[in-house]
DNA sequence: CTTGGAATGTCAACAAGGCTGACGTATTCT
DNA sequence: AGAATACGTCAGCCTTGTTGACATTCCAAG
């Protein structure tokens, strides 16, 4: 009976553990991409080149929500270091589809591995049972906007399978 | 037994959640800060102001983990414009206590209500077995060095209740 | 076949909000 | 008396977001 109705001082709790905790779950890749020069838009772009490869510009813009001109700063960055390839699409020529390269994947692994690492713990520390509840309010919070786009990329990756 | 070994993906699913969910969670107040020309930085500020009036500036440095430099100007443009009021220590008077004004409580409760809301919401969708599983996996991921300052300055606020 | 719109890149300018370094001023502590 | 603390401030730099404008290439529809 009290479940159903969180109090206020719940909800501050949930507010502010949020912002302590997605400082800790951004504190290692932060370190690591500053030692080479980047920052979280970098770690961005490459998480999701590297979880859709072959992905385009414009699907990448919609997935981020971010401006055309903030994504090409970070994208001609990576791509100028070798870490990214752009390379015209053959059915629709105006497109880029991007890729990472060797060094893109390596650079993508540690950061992963830093992340992952952080995650698992929390999720080892917290138990299976309390991971699903995780995920389930997470899922609830999500900005529905980006969500929308990415679950749209998500469907028309699985129709692409095999034409590439 | 699949469940104390989260996948690469399951891994994934979750970082991508955070990010995601994040985006979410600070929509709203975004917005309202816009409008008032303020950002999330200014928004951190009040929220721990409103949360522990009569705190110094050093203790505020110690939990949003930023230089003083950059908190100033945030607390300058916040004082200037009569949302937070400073005032010297009684017992060290080196010491500055932030206090919010009337006009700095509206917004902040403007502010709390809509990202509130959204968690409320979120909390609501996924259950209450969920908000506790939520709430042991954020525990866990937390930043361990603001967190430790954070329960630092709860317990000197406990102490110091009834002299102020 | 022309023409509108889509996909992309780029230049310029600006703002928020991080950072470092250096310096000044009360005030307290030793 | 002198060191250390709490705070404010100036100056400059970086990343990452924004808007606006313009060019190119290419697809698709009239």
């Amino acid at each position: 009976m009290p479940d159903d109705a969180p109090t206020n001082d719940d909800l501050m709790k949930g507010i502010e553990a949020m912002f302590f905790a997605y400082r800790g779950f951004t504190q290692d890749p932060d370190r690591i991409l500053a030692q080479h020069g980047y920052g979280r838009a970098h770690h961005r772009a490459i998480h999701f080149i590297h979880r859709w490869p072959g992905t385009t510009v414009s699907n990448l813009l919609a997935i981020l929500g971010v401006t055309k001109q903030s994504l090409n700063r970070v994208l001609r960055a990576l791509i100028e270091d070798g870490l990214v390839e752009s390379t015209k699409g053959t059915a629709d020529r105006r497109e880029r589809h991007l890729s990472l390269t060797r060094t893109g994947q390596e650079l993508e692994a540690e950061l992963s591995a830093a992340q992952s690492a952080r995650v698992m713990d929390a999720y080892a520390a917290a138990g299976p049972e309390a991971v699903r509840g995780f995920e389930a309010v997470l899922e609830a919070m999500m900005d529905r906007e980006l969500l929308r786009h990415y679950t749209r990329l998500r469907d028309d990756h699985g129709k692409d399978r095999g034409e590439m």
